[in-house]
RNA sequence: GCGCCCGUAGCUCAGUUGGACAGAGCACGAGCCUUCUAAGCUUGGGGUCGCAGGUUCGAAUCCUGCCGGGCGCGCCA
């Protein structure tokens, strides 16, 4: 299915081709920058061009004068009601309201393939996100990073890309080990024995008794008073698979399911490092030697060591960055590097949605890809922290006594649905306000509300219609749909374009900003029945036009269900 | 000191990846409605797009330099 605009682009390269055959157009010329857009201003028409303006100079011509020879061609296609020269030498094209009717029942018959497109051409893509640290339950703080990453996941999808949705276990740094040993106290407490207070380092939270009572009941007194070399390992082993479960629990209430959880461990276990450091040197790229030291920081115990080094700087980076520690061991940008190589064996193209905590890893880690791939392969979406507000008051975190506010929490509060939307609200790299009595407030300033109200109305129409007995069967004459009518099926007919902007840019949130406007476009053209009556979408005396201004309300709905499919958000049938 | 991100209306933010006079919501001004097409409607004012240069037919958008704010800056993950 090709988009309004994809058709326009190519009829303007048939007006060009045909100007170089009549020998008015020099041949050959470059249309890169050629594009074929809605004007921001309607009262420009449907669809404008710039090709006369781009075009001009290396066809040795003005822009307003190739226009004028543009212009009469594109006014014979019978979709064209008129092509004006306008400005600096823009072609202003105006569309017969046929085409808009074609449109809106195009969308009907796609109906949630509407806006589905192939630009992604089968491109493998994975997308790694939440990779929380599996020491315990999701907290606010993974929140926007799984939503965000899963949205972005369905967008490309929907443009299709081929996805892998994948969740990076950090099952091997020190933080496990803490895990494990958090656990043997509850196991200990689980035996029946007194642990008074939870040591500082140690985990609190009462999440891990049910992995210490799991323990005892497996093992019985046998690791009490072992040493903790012999329970480390299998403790560890039980307390992450444990945390996982936790995660992948919580996650499923936010409606987000990963393809895969790629295990740190596994990659350094397996040798992935070694080839992939393997890799970096066999291209000198790898190298001994001393860092600088830090800077802006005191350098009083700074002491210079000999490293081995990845040469990160040969692609952009501040300074070259240590792959293997002085005990002799990788460091975690080693096994990072390992990971994202496994990464690129069955994907294309790589993107990552990280915390903002780490900015300053970015690009060392684009640095390993591109060495690794021969190519720039690797996105990295930065997501910004959300301030929890509970009517305007800031909401206290201490992750020391525990008392962070938990995913499920907040999923429990205010539902799934308004924690996707309210997080796709902003800009990944936008800080935001997450206030728990904004987000479910029932009012126009509440995008989350507004959209699916709209929704909902679309829905309560046409149950009344059923209700009133209009047969949707009969024959539809949408030659009834006035001017302003007509509006809101351009609007609609948008999607396709944002969707493939959207995923371009691996921007997610442009959609729930697409449907807000799609939804105050619809409410605006509802209110008018509000002064007269006639002009409600069901008119009781009017069959025929109320049939038309239903397919209307239908093919808005349609849009305003796929795009909030796309964000993992269910529609509305009806508020309350 | 260096790097990254950000700076758009009084506030919170968009801005289709360079397009035509810069947009929305809130707040403010003026009308209207008291309603289940309910959880308001219509309309108006308001911006040197941080500053200064540059590239371009054309810049909020790209480049350079400043100003201001945030984050990061040896072998932690």
């Amino acid at each position: 299915m090709s988009t309004l605009y994809a058709r326009f682009a190519a009829h303007v390269a048939d007006a060009l081709d045909a100007l170089a055959g009549e020998g008015q157009l020099a041949p050959g010329l470059d249309r890169g920058a050629v594009a074929v857009e809605p004007p921001r201003d309607p009262s420009h028409g449907d669809l404008a061009t710039n090709a006369a303006m781009v075009l001009a100079k290396r066809a040795g011509t003005n822009p307003r004068a190739l226009a004028g020879l543009i212009a009469p061609k594109l006014e014979t296609l019978p979709e064209v009601a008129s092509a004006e020269i306008a400005g600096p030498g823009f072609i202003n094209i105006r569309l017969e309201p046929g085409v808009w009717h074609d449109e809106l029942l195009a969308i009907l018959e796609a109906g949630d393939s509407y806006g589905r497109s192939a630009i992604g051409g089968g491109q493998r893509v994975n997308v790694e996100y939440v990779s929380a640290n599996p020491t315990g339950p999701m907290h606010m703080g993974h929140c926007r990073g799984a939503v965000v990453g899963d949205a972005l996941a369905s967008l490309l999808e929907f443009a299709g890309f081929q996805v892998i949705r994948e969740y990076y276990v950090n099952d091997a740094g020190a933080q496990v080990d803490v895990l494990a040993r958090s656990a043997h106290l509850r196991y200990l407490e689980a035996l029946g024995r007194q642990i008074g207070a939870i040591p500082e380092g140690l985990y609190p939270g009462d999440y891990l008794k049910p992995v210490g009572a799991a323990l005892a009941a497996e093992f019985g007194e046998r690791f009490a008073d072992a040493p903790e070399s012999e329970w480390l390992d299998p403790f560890r082993r039980r307390a992450v698979a444990a945390m996982l479960d936790l995660i992948r629990r919580d996650l499923a209430e936010l409606g987000v399911h990963h393809d895969l959880f790629a295990s740190e461990r596994e990659v350094q276990e397996s040798g992935a490092v070694d080839r992939a450091i393997a890799v970096l040197d066999a291209k000198g790229l790898v190298y001994t030697g001393t860092l600088p030291p830090p800077k802006g920081k005191s350098t009083e115990d700074w002491e210079p060591t000999e490293l081995l080094l990845f040469r990160s700087t040969a692609f952009g980076d501040d300074q070259d960055r240590p792959i293997r520690k002085s005990d002799g061991s990788w460091t975690y940008f080693a096994a990072d590097t390992a990971y994202h190589m496994q990464k690129l064996q069955a994907s294309d193209e790589l993107i990552n949605v990280w915390g903002a905590d780490h900015t300053g890893t970015v690009k060392r880690t684009q640095a390993a890809v591109e060495a690794l791939a021969g190519r720039p392969a690797l996105d990295v979406k930065l997501v910004q922290m959300v301030r929890l507000l509970r009517n305007g008051e800031l909401v206290k975190m201490s992750k020391r006594s525990g008392s962070f506010v938990t995913l499920a929490e907040v999923v429990e509060e205010v539902g799934k649905d308004v924690v996707r939307f309210t997080m796709l609200t902003r800009k990944n790299d936008a800080q935001m306000d997450f206030d728990f009595a904004k987000v479910v407030e029932a009012s126009k300033d509440n995008p989350v509300f507004y959209v699916q109200y709209a929704h909902a109305r679309v829905r309560s129409l046409h149950r009344k219609a059923a209700a009133a007995g209009i047969d949707t069967a009969a024959p539809v004459d949408l030659g009834l749909l006035d001017a302003e009518e007509l509006a809101l099926v351009k609007v609609a007919a948008q999607f396709p374009r944002v969707v493939e902007g959207a995923a371009q840019a691996h921007e997610p949130h442009r959609i729930a900003f697409y449907l807000g406007d799609l939804a105050g476009a619809f409410h605006a053209l509802w209110n008018r029945g509000n002064d007269d009556p006639s002009r409600r979408f069901l008119v009781e005396d009017n069959q025929a036009l109320t049939r038309a201004r239903l397919e209307l309300a239908a093919a808005i709905g349609q849009v305003i269900r796929v795009g909030l499919r796309i964000m993992g958000v269910a529609a509305a049938e009806e508020m309350q």
